[in-house]
DNA sequence: TACGAGTGAGACGCTCGCGTCTCAAATCAG
DNA sequence: CTGATTTGAGACGCGAGCGTCTCACTCGTA
């Protein structure tokens, strides 16, 4: 149920919370029941997406083997991610729950920033790109990603594979 | 005094029309009697940032010279563009008014496929690349270029130098 | 069958932002 | 200086959405 929530309000960021009880099949009583406010329900439909990018860049385990592979791990982990997590990043927050997001994914962060830099200092990577950089494409592309597949120019494979393309070309180094 | 309600618009997507006002240091009615209602406010902006999209593409002439250098033209005065317009982006609109700015920018985005389908056969871009992704990409590069200057993450310069970096590497083939 | 937990339907009050209006002050043109 | 136009300050009604509450209904379980 908090994933057909999550879907809706997706798909329409300033859906009200009786569109949202009815995208979830439910009544409003029950929403309510279930996330006490609409604040609430936001912040944790976004809490969730984020323990789900910071697991899944785990899984990748960044720091180890090859930067060419481990980015290779992330990117794919995150592209399967943008499917479902995507349009969540246009939601409007609070502002100390957009600073609780950060803070819960700082450390994420910084794997991948640390990534970048590896690679970089391997001479797999451009040294010219700015790791910030790379993060704010990443963010962004998985927006970008999600609202191509809701716009209907892109398929959700399509989608994931260019994502993941547009990284590498981006970041790999060509003699 | 358009110009600073933009700007604040960007930043703060669902301000409300006193917190519009106060921002380009107007009163409220003043605000009401430029802008009838807000959905009227935020339409016009968004209207003129499509027609500054719209303008900017002309301008780069995609459809002439080589490819390259096209490209090169269109995604430094979109770059251009991001520090200004990218943030609104993120204004949730009404469907009619979303329509009608995907209408507005049809034939530049047309033209911009056109663009990366005539680099593909004339062999200077990757051709599994999709045209579509391309505006993908664009479209939230853009977005994530303004979103970075505005956490501080990147300068205005620097964003717009990574935009470029990124198109460029993700189209263009190197043997 | 009887009981209890969970759900749906709907009424209710409340807040908040929108949009309108009025009037006084300020600005500007002649 | 005078009249006209624009602006600001603020009151006001309105509607929408939030959040609460109650009550009847429907299940699963004993």
């Amino acid at each position: 149920m908090a994933a057909s929530v999550a879907r809706h309000l997706a798909l329409a960021p300033a859906a009200s919370m009786p569109e949202l009880a009815a995208a979830a099949g439910i009544s409003r009583a029950t929403l309510f029941r279930r996330f006490p406010s609409r604040a609430a329900l936001v912040a944790e439909l976004c809490q969730a997406a984020a323990e789900a990018f910071v697991r899944a860049v785990q899984d990748a385990a960044p720091d180890d083997g090859s930067p060419v592979q481990a980015l290779e791990r992330v990117v794919e982990g995150l592209g399967r991610l943008a499917a479902v997590v995507g349009l969540l990043g246009l939601q409007p927050l609070q502002e100390h729950v957009e600073a609780a997001l950060l803070e819960q994914t700082a450390a994420t962060e910084e794997s991948l920033r640390r990534l970048v830099r590896r690679g970089q200092e391997s001479g797999d990577f451009r040294v010219e790109v700015d790791p910030e950089w790379v993060l704010t494409m990443l963010t962004w592309l998985m927006v970008g990603a999600a609202d191509g597949v809701r716009l209907g120019r892109l398929t959700t494979a399509a989608a994931q594979t260019h994502l993941a393309a547009t990284l590498t070309a981006t970041l790999h180094r060509r003699p």
